[in-house]
Parts: structure tokens; sequence; C-alpha cells
DNA sequence: TCATTATCAAACACTTTGTTCGATTACAAT
DNA sequence: ATTGTAATCGAACAAAGTGTTTGATAATGA
């Protein structure tokens, strides 16, 4: 890639998350970003179609990150030992975030989190969804699944505005409040 | 009030309802909203100054419905049948949701839930707030009110995608995956 | 050195927003 | 039924934002 691509690539990010601390997502402007980064009007279309565009690319770097050495799934069917694996990925993960945590508290807080959530939900599903069929319940799994990745999204959210715990803090107050404890 | 302006009141409610179940809430114009409910420019900006105030009037206009015969609080402070007001409070709600369910069920589909959430969250405090003083736990307070907030306020969103559901149900599935249990 | 290409500034058509105006018409109260 | 009030209308407006196109300039990598 690039020098230019990359400077320019990351003078929008670094507006872009700037902007965001200030004010919610749907409140920027192309216009105010292109003027915090200090770049022309076509050079950022030239990177990015629209602003929604723009969020996704930012979110999917930071979450290819954190979820990256994300453990492989297939291997680790042994049932006996699963509420062990799930905590030790939770907290692994929640390690990751924490290295995140000056982007993402900026991301999340205000009224700008909701787009970011969306994709945050989606990495979260592939997760939770294989741990719950371990679980014996009448409670429909679709429900459980929604309520496990929001309530995971929601404990990280939390967590970045009051971020004087430890990974393993969140992660006891995660699974206390949760039928999987 | 004006019949006119009950009249004119009420296409503006429906237009911006129908609209929210084709799009989301940040890509409606206030334009569109005008075509569709067939009003004057001007007739829209003297009933609201903006979209925003018009999905908090509308959100404000639902919840002064669903949670209006909210049972006086300062009354039962007997803590030794709290689990049952709360969960008896709870259903009741659900009864009222399920009334208003043909609106809400298209404002909190697709991708434009998340402000009208918001406004829901602000009332669900208030419940939740003083259930929490009766539990006794070395989780932060402050963590399991979000926690249930966000909890309650996911588990009417889901419903209102998967509205098979009877208001007792869905009590039950927010009961068992909830420590208030 | 050289071909490539990212950036730039300027201009463009277009949409949206929110306001203002005077004319018209429906309303509620007497 | 009459009348004063006020809601609606339609048209026009400035201001701001969007997304595209242009040709010139300059940085890059090979």
């Amino acid at each position: 890639m690039d020098r230019r691509q990359r400077k320019t690539r990351s003078a929008i990010f670094d507006a872009f998350t700037k902007l965001l601390s200030e004010k919610s997502y749907s409140n920027i402007t192309v216009q105010e970003i292109i003027d915090e980064a200090d770049i022309s009007r076509s050079t950022f279309y030239s990177h990015f179609e629209t602003k929604d565009e723009l969020l996704r690319e930012m979110s999917n770097d930071i979450f290819a990150h954190v979820f990256s050495d994300h453990p492989a799934k297939e291997k680790s069917h042994d049932f006996s030992r699963a509420d062990y694996d799930l905590k030790e990925e939770i907290t692994h993960i929640l390690y990751h975030l924490q290295d995140n945590s000056r982007y993402l508290s900026r991301i999340l807080s205000c009224e700008s989190g909701e787009m970011f959530m969306r994709y945050f939900k989606e990495y979260l599903e592939k997760i939770f969804r294989d741990e719950l069929k371990k679980i014996k319940t009448d409670i429909p799994t679709e429900y459980l699944l929604n309520h496990m990745v929001c309530d995971f999204a929601e404990t990280v959210r939390w967590w970045m505005k009051n971020d004087k715990f430890s990974p393993e803090d969140i992660s006891r107050f995660f699974f206390s409040a949760t039928p999987f404890d």
C-alpha cells in the first residue's frame, strides 16, 4: 500500500475517532471529517464511498485484531470442561478489548455506539452459538443467544465507560449475571 | 386541541411509523415524512422542530400509556414479597407493550430501534433501581442496573420480532435468564 | 529516471434543512 | 349564524451537505 494512502487513511481514522468522541455518529458530516483530517474532498471519496463504509472498515480493523487468535472451536468439543473454556475465551477477548480501549471508549460512548455494536454482535454470535448447545432448557435458543450476545456487548460498553476494572473483574461480573454461571 | 392539529399530528405519526418500517431512522428525511403525511412543509415544522423531536414525542406518547398505571412504588416497600411484585409489574408492562405492538414492532425492527430504546431505558431504570437495593452482592450496582435495563429492553425488542409468545412466556424467559430469578 | 497514481482545488448538480411570507380555510365559542 | 382565532398551505429562500468530475501537481516505487 502506498505510503500516501496509509497516511490519508490514518488521518481519516484519527479525525473520525476524534469527532466520535465529541458528537454522535449521525451528527457527524463527511465535511467535518474532511476538515478535521485536512484532506481534499475528492481524496476522502477515493478512500470511502460513504460515512457508513468508513465506520464499517474501521470496526473491522479493530475486531480483526480483537478476535484474531480466537481459538479453533472445532477442536474443543469436550463438553465436560466447556464452561472453563468459555470463561477463558471471554477473558481473553476482554484483554484484547482493553488494548483498544482508547479507540473503543470513544466509539462506544455518547450516542455513537449502535452501529459499531452491530458489527461486534456479529462476532459474538459465533462464539456463543456453540456454547448454547450445551444448555438444557425450555427457553428458546434464539432468545438465549440474543440475550447472551447483547448482554456481553453491553457489558463491554459499560466497561468502556467505567474503565477502572480489570478484564478479570468484568469477566466475573458478566458470568455472575448470566445463566451460564 | 384543535381537530386540525390532531389530524396533522396523527398523519405525521402514521407516516413516520410507516417509513420506519421500511427504512432506518437516519435514512428517513423530513421531506419523506411530509410527502407521506401529505401536509405542507411549514405545517410539519410548526408541529416539530426536528426529526429527533418527532421521535421523542412519539416515544413519550407510547410510554405514557405503557407505564401509565405503574403501581405507586412508595407504598410497596415490603421487601419480603419483593420478588413477586416485580414479576407482576413486568408482566403488566409486557401486556401494555403487546397492545402497542403494531407500532412498536415497526419502530423497533430494522435499524431504527436505538433511538427509541434510549427513551425506553430511561423508564426502565426507575423500575429496576429500587429492586436492586434488595440484592446482596459484590457486583457493582451500576453494572447490575445497566445489565437489567438492557436485558429487558432487548427482551422486548426480541419479542417484537417473534410475536408468537404471550406476555407470560416473555416474563418467564426474562426471569429465567436473570440473577433475579 | 520514469511511469504510475494519490492527492489536490475547484466547480458542479443535486438534495435536504429550516425559515418566512401572505393567503386561505377550518375551527370553536358566543 | 357570525366572528375572531389560529392552523394549514404553497411558494420561495438561504445555507449546508452530498457525491462526482475535471485537469494539474507532486509523491511514490520500481
